[in-house]
Order: structure tokens, then sequence, then C-alpha cells
DNA sequence: CAAGATACGTCAACATGGCTGACATATCTC
DNA sequence: GAGATATGTCAGCCATGTTGACGTATCTTG
């Protein structure tokens, strides 16, 4: 692992130690950016009864319609059983509806109704209004960075699953 | 904070489609990045016995010792019967010691022992090896962009704790 | 076309780590 | 001395993860 340009030590720090402070710096930064973030988010979902479990279904469902559950497994990286619950409840809710797939009659695609998707909205809308401001004080040139160092984090074998919710399904 | 509306047609592509495309893309990274961060010592923590939340407490009294009860849970954001039970099995453990405040006598003031510290140094090496491959990886540029967009997400009413952790107490 | 693999669903039991509410104690501050 | 503050603790509940075992429909392949 190369060695990073520590930012210019003050005088004679030593590289080790502005190297930790660094990687700490990096490790506290996501856990309050990523915690803050969400919980932009909590009280609408109080107000719906719903968990972030629930979010986290609507947001990809939301992202890539027609999804099918095996492909929601891998993203959310939790069992079919948990992941069944919050399905059930969301489609008890008219948040979520299931076809079958046309060319696999075994797959299930996921869908919002538009009341989920009007809820989905809702919710984004939180995170929209936290990030889009945190981009905005941070300048274009930081939101690149920002994906960049994220991007590295995400292992090899997860990276086309990630990229690939920017492409629309056929 | 401006109006963002519905992603619009393709031809062309709307700026607003772009910004929608641009703050999911944001959402979904900071997501992944960090799961997948954490990820890095979750074999170390169930060979060890302990959970996240004992690692998270163990971070934060690593980063700055002779922190206080309250200071930390305002850091973890729980209940004091919450973090009541992670700080009892990390002390019947030995990897956490508490002395009486010496200004003031209610505090308790937090510190790993050695063997706390030990461990603590063995997960935090997990950390820094993904994430100083994420930071080579992307350049020192992006580091400091990277930064800047988190900073923006934590509430200006938190900002002075979490950047006080990069401070030693006197 | 039969056999096996795959996609999905579901039952039951359990672990982790949050939460609320109610109280107790020691200590500090005024 | 009275009240605020820092900490601890009992008891119970909830959300969301886990494992293991099975069942059914459908696809794929020899």
């Amino acid at each position: 692992m190369a060695d990073i340009s520590r930012p210019s030590a003050s005088p004679g720090a030593s590289p080790l130690f502005l190297r930790e402070d660094e990687i700490r710096r990096g490790v506290e930064l996501l856990y309050f950016g990523y915690t803050r973030l969400t919980n932009a988010i909590d009280q609408e979902l109080v107000k719906q009864g719903l968990g972030r479990a629930h979010h986290r279904a609507l947001y990809f469902i939301a992202r890539q319609p027609d999804l099918t559950v095996g492909e929601l497994l891998r993203l959310l990286a939790i069992t079919k059983q948990s992941l069944g619950r919050v399905l059930k409840e969301l489609h008890d809710r008219d948040l979520v509806v299931t076809k079958t797939g046309a060319l696999d009659r075994r797959q299930k695609l996921l869908r919002l109704t538009d009341k989920g998707a009007a809820l989905e909205a809702e919710l984004f809308a939180q995170l929209r209004e936290k990030l889009s401001a945190a981009y905005v004080t941070a300048g274009q040139e930081s939101v690149t960075g920002f994906w960049h160092v994220l991007e590295g984090l995400v292992p090899e074998s997860d990276r086309q699953m990630v990229f690939d919710l920017r492409k629309d399904k056929t």
C-alpha cells in the first residue's frame, strides 16, 4: 500500500502519526456522515410506522423497477427470511407489488405502487435536501473525490452490482 | 433548497435528471462504502464474541482516552441503558477501566486496558487497510473532497463534538 | 423427459442492540 | 440545605438480523 501524501506537515510531525489520524478522520466522518444522513428520514419513517429496513427495500425497488427478489437480496446482503418479513409488510401496506417474471417465471419482479412511489419520493426528498446541501458546500470537485474514495471501499466483487443500479433494466 | 423535480425526458438529458442521479449515487455509495468498511472487522469481532456496539465504544475510548460516559453517550447517540450494557461487558472482559474524575468526582473517565488497546489496534488495522487502499486509489485530492462532503453532512450542532475527537484532552 | 438446480416462500427459534419508564446514589452548585 | 447533574440499574419491549429445515414451481440439462 503506497504512502499517502500527508497534509503539509506541522513541523516535525511523524508521517506515521499523520497517517493514522487521516484514517481515523475518515472512519469518523464516514460514521457520522452516514448516520446523520439516515437521520434525515427518521421522523417520516416513525410517522409511517416503518423502519430502516423497509426504507432500504423501497429505495432499491424505486431505483431499479422490476428488480428481482434475488437481486434485492444481494444488494441488501441479508437473509431471505429477513427480507421476506420486510417485503410482506410492504406488500400488506400496498407499497410494493410483485409480478411473475416474463423470461423466468420463477422470478418475482418488484415494483412500487403509486402509493409506494409517493412515499419513497418523500423520503428521498429528505435525503436530497441533506446531501445536496453538503454537495453545494463542498463543491463539485469534492463531490467527485467523495465518490472516488467510496468506490474504492466497495470490493471488486460487488462493484458491478452497485454500478448497475444506475442503468435502467431493459 | 432549490426544487429538483422528477427525472424528465431522456433526450438532452435534463439537468434535473442528472441532479437526482448524482444524489442517488451519493446515497448508494455512502451506504455500500460504509457497510463494506464495517464488514472489514466482522470476522475479528465474531472471533472475540463482541458486536459492533462494543467496537464503537472501544473505538471512541481509544480515540480519546479519559472520555467521560456522558461524552461517549453524545457521540454514540444511544441511551445510557444501551451503553451501560456495552460498557459492563467491556469492563467484565478487562478491555476498559474507569476512574473517577479528578475535577468532577461524579464523572467516570474511560480508558482502554492494555488488552483493550491491543484489540482496538487489531480492529483498527483492518479499517486502515481498507480505507487507506481506497485513499491511495482515489488520490489525495479526492480524499480531501471526501472529507469535505462528509463534514457537510454533520449538522452544525454536532460538528464541534466530531472535530474535538482530533484533539487530545488536556 | 427425468433429474437436478434454481428462485422463492415460510415455520420456528434465537441474538443483538436499540428503546421507554422508573428509580437510586453520589456529587456538584448555588 | 435544595436542586441540578452524572452515572447506574431493573424490567420489559421492539426491530431486525441470524440459522436450520422444508415445500413448491420452474428452468436446465443429460
